[in-house]
DNA sequence: TCCTGTTTAGGAATGATTACTATGTAGCAA
DNA sequence: TTGCTACATAGTAATCATTCCTAAACAGGA
């Protein structure tokens, strides 16, 4: 992507949000990686540049993204959460070694029918496919089952 | 199910753990269950029968039974795990007004072809789709995004 | 029955996230 | 441009799920 400040600005104005140079930086390092990073991750990559800023003010901003609906969690497991501010629907793989998260973006899953067996008063609103695996470097450490 | 407590000592034993009367109280209540509770749900359910059980036991119980294969975790958001025993292939309907996990078991899913686009030393072992949504007694309070 | 490694209970520790609050500031209007 | 006000920030403290630690109990095999 690579979103300029400017850019970001501009964006927030449109969403009615207001722009500080914190919630900028915050964003663009979120919206020009695809790493999925944790709010730490965020933190220690814009710290350089604001060096006041506070590990709570990353948390603050990452949720009025998230409810203004630029950024979304990402959950591969209950232990951190992942944010990511790729809007474009998509997939993911999660490495069960070190834990990336890989965008998957394949149409043929984009249009998934509606399943079957529901309450017929549940809506649903959006659904993601969760591929998990062993990438390349993790591949010899993955340990088997114990029993069974 | 309804698997009695001779049925899950027998299982256990195939499996090579060990039988301990928590254990099987443990494994009873999430097998028996279609909620996906969390740890601290089995504990509350098992409690009453066992007043001597931990929370720490319950904690312990799920990993032993999660590293033999016997138990799965389904995350929901980084907040709190959620335990299923449910291994047949299927998927999963979450509220998110209340949280709830609805099973979905619907074949079609169960044979999506492999995503494309992946490094190809990425080793995918399973998959699981998540839909998410509002059931019918959320749907009212079903906020919309602030801005955009 | 005895032995040994696993399991349990309980308490303490950890660590991510949230709550609280005083100060700062963005955006708007006079 | 200036002043106002509501929202944002930083710092600290609190929360809470989960893990760690340890002594005592016990399951399963010899
Ligand atoms: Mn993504
Ligand atoms: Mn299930
Ligand atoms: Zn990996
Ligand atoms: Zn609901």
């Amino acid at each position: 992507m690579n979103l300029s400040l400017d850019d970001i600005r501009q964006k927030f104005r449109d969403c009615g949000l207001k722009s500080t140079p914190q919630r900028a930086s915050i964003y663009q390092a979120l919206v020009n990686s695809t790493a999925h990073p944790t709010a730490e991750d965020l933190f220690a990559q814009v710290s350089p540049t604001y060096p006041m800023l506070s590990l709570n003010t990353v948390y603050y901003t990452l949720t009025v993204l998230g409810s203004a609906g630029l950024v979304q969690e990402v959950n591969i497991g209950h232990d951190r959460a992942r944010y990511d501010a790729n809007l474009s629907p998509h997939h993911h793989v999660i490495c069960q070694g070190c834990q990336d998260i890989i965008d998957v973006m394949d149409s043929r899953l984009d249009s998934l029918a509606p399943p079957t067996g529901l309450p017929k008063d549940f809506d649903i609103t959006s659904y993601q496919v969760a591929f998990r695996g062993y990438c390349g470097s993790c591949r010899q450490s993955q340990s088997p089952n114990k029993g069974c």
